[in-house]
DNA sequence: GTGAAAGCGCTAACAT
DNA sequence: ATGTTAGCGCTTTCAC
């Protein structure tokens, strides 16, 4: 309950110099003398004061806010369950705390249709860092139209007016591929939903590597990008017709983990007789067992990007969508 | 690049009414006629005004802003990986908005020592929620003495000066034991690190339910709480002494499915051979084959506890710890 | 039911 | 190298 009224012009009395020394003082400006910073600096410590970031926001019209928002596919406000989308968020984090800036964690139920007025023109964050390209596309573009300092996670080859950070999803999904066929599949399965940006390139990718292989099929089965839809279209294609694949490409690792486990309760065994790659690289795809080979995305190196470019948006630049590399990282499921 | 320079005032003048009614009437103040209320309202959302957080919140020395610490038990700065823990903050931030709140996500490394001059008297935040009681009690305990209005995720059976929401981890713990006695097993092993507080009541709990079943063995095996630790050391066992029990009460789900991947590796059969059970109820505890049985926390109402707990302290009130139920999920693994 | 005016705490242009 | 001062945009007391 101690000092908590301290302000700059108490401190500033108490060092016997003026608001404006204490300022410089504090904020490191080289115009002060040495022995004047340390001396204010050390009473500033004594005193635990800091400066009201209220009152410098509003003095600056800048924040040091950057506002991360999850862009959730489902309409309902639920929490987050896929592990990948919140490591995105966790390296997100790093990546802003490094430069100096803070993290507003933010969902589309607080920040309404008019991203522009609630963030920028209303002073919680100087840009927007948007996870996901979801169903808001519109919101996404109508903030960027507006001159919201903004980026995106998503698919790099789309067309847009903001930049997008995301993974070389297509050399993921021909990666893939490819490596399921040099491992003997032969009837492929592709899981997930191309309509998705992301997925979309995968799957293109997945169709590139087959191109040259005159001699394999494959299947598009579309499903929500879960575990349980992929456990249960699994079973159901065991069920109704037998083992008529021997390699699945899905576009998760949550999907491919479902899958696998649907194979496994009906004795099919990975990788013998049905070979799988996922994607992301979470951590389960190493703890099971088999352990799941995947395609590694980068996400540190993502989440540095992102909050650069966004950056350059600040300093008055225009910078460009940016591929990520993705890495095979093959283990016992194929 | 549009009508950026729009503040009260100018929307005011547009108006045709002082500042001081267009405040009113765009914070829902009953004083303000219905008419001119609408009037300001519509004025505003078509001019895409938001009012100034900056401003507003200098003005009010209120930031409407909870700021959410996540304390990693390593010292070292990585991005989390372990779902449940953000499962949890994916819980907090939605109840912080419900609220009417903004969620800061911080950690040890933007936050530096002094959390009540950073957050409070810096008017970054009106309060702290503290995930994880980890290395850093004195800090939290530093903030709560200065007065910082805080609440912690964690064990809430700790003695402390600020209310701790978890769960009831001593009858998780209990439940759990109980359970694999139930089932038939009779040579225990512990799985995690009892000096963790909340991990130390789990064990507690093992201990007590082991107390009525005399003829039950039961070991401590101490490790990180990583899956890694816990494959290595089931594999050392196996390796060195053959199987010399027949059930395991993880501390985590990441430590059991660990376990569960070292047994399967060395055929042996969960659960025919080994039943394990663990805590946390994460997503891949139902999609691992043979599925997980787990103690579920209810991160939901925890959530909403902490965020209600933190209110009322900001309401001048001093609300207690609390603990949550827990729920027994059973599945294959036992 | 509405308006005038003070002031929240800070920073920086301008002065010395 | 340091001080004086204006003003960022808002809310609210006090007056009518």
């Amino acid at each position: 309950m101690s000092g908590n009224k301290v302000t700059l012009a108490s401190l500033a009395k108490l060092a016997g110099v003026s608001t404006s020394t204490a300022s410089r003082a504090l904020n490191n400006n080289p115009l002060i003398k040495q022995e004047t910073r340390e001396k204010i600096q050390k009473l500033a410590k004594d005193h635990n004061f800091s400066l009201n970031a209220a009152a410098s926001r509003l003095r600056l019209q800048k924040t040091n806010v950057i506002a991360v928002i999850i862009n959730l596919e489902k309409e309902t406000e639920q929490s987050i369950d896929d592990p990948f989308l919140l490591k995105v968020v966790s390296d997100i984090n790093l990546a802003v705390n490094k430069q100096g800036y803070e993290l507003l964690l933010s969902n589309s139920y607080m920040a309404g249709d008019d991203w522009h007025g609630y963030f920028i023109s209303g002073r919680r964050a100087d840009g927007l860092i948007v996870v996901g390209q979801g169903k808001q596309q519109q919101k996404i573009e109508r903030a960027a139209i507006q001159g919201t300092p903004l980026v995106v996670w998503g698919d790099p080859k789309t067309q847009s007016n903001y930049p997008i950070v995301g993974s070389d999803n297509f050399l993921g999904g021909k990666t893939a591929t490819e490596h399921l066929l040099n491992k003997g599949a032969s009837k492929l399965l592709f899981l997930g939903e191309p309509a998705h940006a992301e997925l979309g390139e995968r799957y293109r990718g997945f169709l590139a590597a087959l191109e040259t292989a005159h001699h394999a099929k494959a299947e598009l089965v579309r499903i929500d990008i879960t575990s349980d839809a992929a456990y249960g279209i699994i079973n159901q294609k065991l069920r109704e017709s037998g083992l008529t694949f021997d390699g699945i490409f899905a576009c998760s690792d949550m999907v491919a983990l479902g899958a696998m486990k649907a194979l496994k309760e009906r004795y099919v065994s990975v990788p013998n007789d049905v070979r799988i790659v996922g994607f992301d690289n979470i951590a389960m795809a190493d703890i099971s067992h088999p352990s799941l080979s995947t395609i590694a995305q980068n996400t540190k190196v993502a989440a540095e990007l992102l909050v650069q470019k966004l950056l350059q948006q600040l300093a008055g630049e225009s910078p460009q969508s940016e591929q990520v590399d993705i890495t095979l990282i093959q283990r016992q499921s194929s």
